[in-house]
This record gives C-alpha cells, structure tokens and sequence, in this order.
DNA sequence: TCACCCTTGAAAGTTATTTCCACTCCGCCT
DNA sequence: AGGCGGAGTGGAAATAACTTTCAAGGGTGA
C-alpha cells in the first residue's frame, strides 16, 4: 500500500467549504493552510498551478496533492477543475438587482444586464400569455389566405412590415400598410377568405382599428395583436393574439418591451404559416437566398 | 512574431456558445469541429485532457489548443478551466432546456416554446456578447452627433428604423436610409463629429458598406452593428457592436435571431443615449407621448 | 535517551500542454 | 495544364504541470 489518505467521499460539488471544516482536525498544520486557502478563495485558488499554490501557503506541491486527495479529489488538477466551477457559480450568484429598473445613472454595463434580462422577462411573458388556439386559427387563416393586409402604426409599423417581408418571403401575398387613408381604401377591397391584422399595443388606436373595421365589414378573417384584448380594435377581430405588458419606465417606453412580444407574435405565426405550407415555403426560401447571396462581397471564407 | 491566433477578447465567461458562433466562420474546418464539441457539450470535455479532446474531434492536439487560443483563452487549460465553470453552471442553472429544433411537423404550441426560448437565448448571447467600452464609446459619439444617418436593408432596415424613430423622439437628429443610392449621396454631407451607423448581419451588404465608407472618408465617426465583426463593413467602422449568431433552422431563418439581437443593441445604444441627454430626452419623450394620446379612442380600461 | 512514526519538502518520474516543423492539399497564376 | 505559394494540419520534440517517491527532520512515548 502506497501513500494513501481516506478519499472517502465523491468529488463534492459545491459544500467544499463544509467539508473543509469538517476535515480540518484530522489535517495536518500544512494541509490546512493550504485546505483555509483553497476554502478562501476558490477563484483565485483555480488560477493557480500546483506549485503556485504551495508557494502561496508556504508548503510543497507534495502536501498540495495531499490535500486535493483528502478533500476527495484523485488528484490537484480535478480539485482545480471542482474550484472553477465553484468560483463560476458564486460569482454569477450575485445578480446585480437585476430587477431593478433602470436608472440614469447606470453605468452601461448594467444598461445591457438589465434590458436584456427584461426583454427575456417579456419573451416568457408572451409566450405563456399566448392563446394557442387562436394562434392556430390565424395560421390557419393566413395559410390559405388570398392576401394578407397588415395595419400598424408608429412602431407597431415596423413589426408590421417584418411580418410582410416574411410572409412575402415564402411566396404569400402580403402588405403591410403605414398609411392610414390607403389602408382604409385597400381594406375595402378585402372579401371572404383574405386576412387582416391589426398591430396596436394600445388596442386604441384609431388609424389601425379603421381599416380592420372595415376588412371586417367585407368579411376578412380579422386579426387583433395587441397587449389590451379588452380594447376596441378587439370588436372587429375574429381572433385575438395577445402581447404581454410589462413594465416600463422613464428611460424604457412601453413601445420597447412591447416590440418585443410583438415580433414574438408574429414570428411564431409566420414559422406556424410556413409549416403549412412547407412544399412552397421551403423553395421560396431557398430562393430568395440564393438572390441575396451576390449582394454580398464575395470574401467571407 | 509566434504562431500568435488573434485572442482579441478576455477569458469570456459564459458567453462561450455565442463566441463559438461568431468565430465559427473564421474557424477552419478541423477547429469548427473542436468548437462544436466544446459548444455542444461543456462539461464533457472539461473532463477531457488535450489529447482526449484531440482524439474526441479526430484532430491533433495542436489544433485544440489552437481553437482554444482562437477563442481567447491563453491556453487549452484555461478553457478547459472556464469549461468546468460553465459545466457546474448549466447544471445548476436550470431544467433540461428546450434544445431542439423546430420541426416542420411540430404543434403550434411547441413552436410558441421554443421559439420563445430561442430568442431568450439570442438575448442572453448578445448581451454576454456585446463590448461595453465600445457601446460607451458609441453612446458618448451619438449624444453629441450634429446628426446621425443609418444604414440598413432588408430586415436590418426595419432595425434601423427602430433606432432613427426612437432617437427622433428624443430630440436627435437621426435618419434611417434604405435607399441605398440615397444613402451614399447623404453620406457625403457628413463630418466630423456626425454618426453613421450600418447595420448588417453578414458584415459584407455591399449597399451599406458603401454608405458608411463614404462616412467614414468624410471624418463621421462610423460604427458597425454586425454578427461578423470580422466582415469587410469592419474596415470601416471606427467601433463594432457585435451581435450574436444563434443556430437557424429551415424554418427560423438567421434573419430572425439577428434581428433579435440587433434590436437589443439598438435598444441599449437608445438608452444610453437617453441616459446621457437626459436633460432634453426626458421632456421630449413626454411631449411625444401627450402628442400621441388623442390619436386613441377615449375609451380605454 | 533512544526508537519510532508522523509530517514535510526536495527531487525524480510521469503525464499533460505547448511549440515547432514538415508535409499536404487547395487555389491561383502563368 | 503545370507548378508555385500559402494556409491548414498533425507528428513529435520541448516545456510545463502534476504526481510519486523517498529521505530528512522533529516530536512523542517508552
């Protein structure tokens, strides 16, 4: 029998700092010097090789090993290796107040952390707020749609022609509308079969709610998308995808957050729209790639 | 001079998913095949030595030491090091996610999940991902731009928009060009101490590097927001905001994630902006809001 | 006081990592 | 078409890190 010290217990994950303790008596005066540093401060400890940590705490690499074998490692390099971890999971422990919000002295890393972690916030939100049903119901409707008109203003303008440019991307007929008058007078064109969607977060906006009125008085497959289901636009919609509301503050307008559970909206109904109908779909995709492709210069490796 | 890989960044901590993706086109093949395994399974190559991982990808060990050089790590031992980090970090962190990718046969409900858990991901990339000294810098230039003229097409036009609109609203001079032609010929007028950013997933939109080499012949500080920070538009960007690659599928088109992403940068670009002129943003954002409330019904609740 | 055993670090030995170099393959130019 | 140059790659030497061995030192109990 060798050198051999009771490696009783698993490479213990995080309760390194108990089983330090625990240790501790049965450990030599070098052992726990080097077992308090390690204990100490794990992060510093994992940059550390084994003879910088025996320099550090004044003993040899030999009783370093020792030590890693004690503490339930078969060797230094797997104690370093459980230190990293450790160190990693301590220091993403302490999140910055992240649910804070955000204030005009922030320093712009914290700007990042926290818009980020909100956006996240209202992609969860949306997604769980989403009616399925409804959801599959306007996929349905727009699958076999003769055409799609889309109405949203101000930034709701934006998700509106992301969705268009999708949607016209796979081979549909789809437009999105920026001004109101020539919605209107397109909307009037709209029979049974076609399909409009209205894009407001307010769910009262007058220059959106008029076109789909009047789509709904020709008999279109309405759409409502907007975070106020009890709003008027909701009267002239067949179906109503709802967009979640969070928070908003001084720096941080509601259009930001709610932009965000938009195009989540209208992501999800264009992938559900080209699953419909893959066989025309997945072409067209490919398609308008390869256009795409000689508008770029040709170094890319 | 050594073999020296550029290992332009610090030991990123968890962004390392989102670097691989990044870095992926710059990578040779036997390299993107070490990325892979180290993206695709962290903790199992952190308990891999060099000639383990080596043999693992069907590669030399020069060549995992290379990637791990690539992907700014001063060696294979600390990435294995960051490895074990992000290994105890994801077991910790939460349940089995929702890796998969959307199925051309998947339930609408599923597509809602996933896509929702992808964005979140997007999200999380870009903010690990994103240089904060550069947004500062950035953030600093367009507070003080006598003007600031952005390029984009395509879907980075609508994120382009996002940015003019909402500047515009606190009072900045901004303008979103997406006539390519129009934008060259506007890119002329600019000068020192004016902005121009171009926005491009690819890094190499032959209609947006054009614009912004204008501008950045003419002395306008230029910038950059791209997925490819590599690209050609670099060349002429005097900072580059980096934007995450997320995996596409058939049906999630890479237009879709980095739109996600771009949109985060644009936001947080906004914020600081805000936070920076906040003198003059805060009544102009109010004024907006005002102007904008009778253009609802009055019914609201 | 001596013998024993435990603790310890120096150094040898082993394994892992890094560096160097030569070979190959691919694209480009002539 | 042939050869020339350069990037990409793996093999192997060199180096660094880790582990083991071993002998010296020091304390303790007989």
């Amino acid at each position: 029998m060798k050198e051999s010290f009771s490696a009783d217990s698993p490479p213990a994950p995080a309760a390194l700092a108990a089983k330090v303790r625990t240790l501790a008596p049965t450990m030599t005066r070098s052992m726990q010097r080097v077992a308090e540093a390690v204990a100490g401060d794990p992060a510093g400890c994992a940059a550390l090789t084994v003879t910088g940590l025996a320099e550090l705490t004044g003993t040899s690499e030999a009783t370093v090993v020792r030590t890693a074998r004690l503490l339930g490692y078969p060797g230094y390099r797997d104690l370093r290796l459980a230190l990293a971890g450790l160190a990693a999971h301590q220091l993403s422990g302490r999140a910055p107040a992240v649910t804070a919000d955000i204030a005009v002295d922030d320093p712009i890393a914290d700007v990042v952390t926290k818009l980020a972690h909100d956006e996240q916030q209202t992609l969860a939100d949306t997604a769980a707020g989403l009616d399925t049903v409804q959801l599959g119901a306007v996929v349905a409707a727009a699958s076999t749609a003769r055409r799609i008109d889309i109405y949203g203003v101000g930034a709701s303008s934006l998700v509106g022609q992301d969705l268009a440019q999708k949607l016209l991307r796979i081979g549909l007929i789809a437009h999105a509308h920026m001004d109101p008058h020539l919605a209107v007078t397109n909307a009037v064109q709209l029979r049974a079969g076609d399909v409009a969607i209205a894009i407001t977060h307010s769910g009262s906006t007058g220059d959106v709610i008029e076109p789909l009125r009047v789509a709904f008085d020709r008999g279109a497959t309405t759409v409502a998308i907007t975070g106020r289901p009890d709003g008027p636009v909701s009267q002239y919609a067949d179906h109503v995808l709802t967009t979640s509301t969070a928070r908003e503050s001084e720096l941080r307008p509601a259009a930001m957050s709610s932009r965000t559970s938009q195009l989540l909206v209208v992501d999800c109904l264009f992938i559900g729209v080209a699953q419909r109908t893959y066989e025309t779909a997945a072409p067209a995709l490919s398609a308008s790639y390869e256009a795409l492709a000689h508008r770029h210069s040709p170094r890319s490796r």
